[in-house]
DNA sequence: CACAGTTACCTCAGTGCTAAGGAATTCGGG
DNA sequence: CCCGAATTCCTTAGCACTGAGGTAACTGTG
């Protein structure tokens, strides 16, 4: 048995207290989980969010010039593929391509094979961009881990993982 | 050694082996983590927002009548305290009470004490519509839980309360 | 008691997103 | 082969937020 340190209360100890007294008769335990998720998420974003910026980026060009490169060869996918990868509507993915586009760092043509559709490329601006960026962002990644062991780090994929799942995350 | 299920590959899992393939020669393994955490903070969101919208609310619009809930008689905060629990900026608190104000669901007076300050509090119907609203939260939040058994979510939290603390989350 | 510095809230322009819908192109059943 | 349905991408209005900055009120030092 190994004797942890009593945990220091945090930002959510204190609300589920606040609410332990307002309303004794709900369980607010949930909160535990998800009071703390919204945090870490948006400590991680802001944090990400730096590494970004000292390339002349965001997390939405990131995400767009990470997906085209980890495509592997011709590094081209349309409009509506990146879409998907991004969980966001066309409208940004628009937005976002009009943006990357202006600085030279994707071309969009149009598809031989389909009219209607795009072939997204990185030029090799673009290219250059985002080997520059990529090491970066993961070396911001692996410092905010530092502090789990492997053990906390397995559990915790695993956890998110059957969330994910649980809330329909990979429906077709 | 009970035999867990291999888990079947996710979104993130083909990720990573893209990177896999294009980039051999760096280690992306924290993506694990961090790509599972944005995806299912955004289906934790969406899903909750759902909630949210059954009862004519947003997460913003919760997240205040929530917070002055939670504090206790009188059910009275100023817009800077508002502004500290909901880690959002002055201008976005002013916006949040104009709708809620316009909406007769909360109050803004002025402090007694001090001229610059304002008192937010609930009204008759922000009470009501909040002590409809939080159960139902409460049950999706409970839902969404369901697949975890006690042991992940203790170290779930745990995990996460480590990471936060990591990253200057509770700073001063 | 004067006044520079601080604090509290609000204002406003800019940003990136969504939701709804439009134009061009392709598909597929009769 | 034709034409309605589906698909692909773009356009636009509206929304909530940020960041910069403004106004009013308070504080404390000389």
């Amino acid at each position: 048995m190994v004797a942890y340190p009593e945990p220091v209360a945090d930002h959510v100890d204190r609300i589920v207290a606040q609410w332990g007294a307002e309303r004794p008769d709900l369980d607010v335990s949930p909160m535990e989980v998800f009071g703390r998720l919204k945090r870490l998420y948006r400590l991680v974003d802001a944090e990400l969010n730096r590494t970004f910026a000292e390339h002349g980026l965001d997390a939405a060009s990131f995400d767009v010039l990470a997906t085209l490169k980890r495509s592997g060869p011709p590094y081209r996918l349309t409009p509506t593929g990146l879409m998907q990868s991004a969980m966001v509507t066309s409208g940004a993915i628009t937005q976002r391509l009009d943006r990357l586009e202006a600085r030279g760092l994707v071309t969009r043509t149009r598809s031989d094979q389909d009219g209607r559709s795009r072939e997204v490329a990185l030029t090799p601006d673009g290219h250059a961009l985002i080997d520059q960026a990529l090491p970066d962002h993961l070396a911001t990644e692996h410092r905010m881990l530092a502090g789990l062991d492997e053990a906390q780090r397995t559990a915790l994929i695993e956890t998110m993982r059957v969330m994910v799942a649980d809330l329909g995350g990979e429906a077709e």
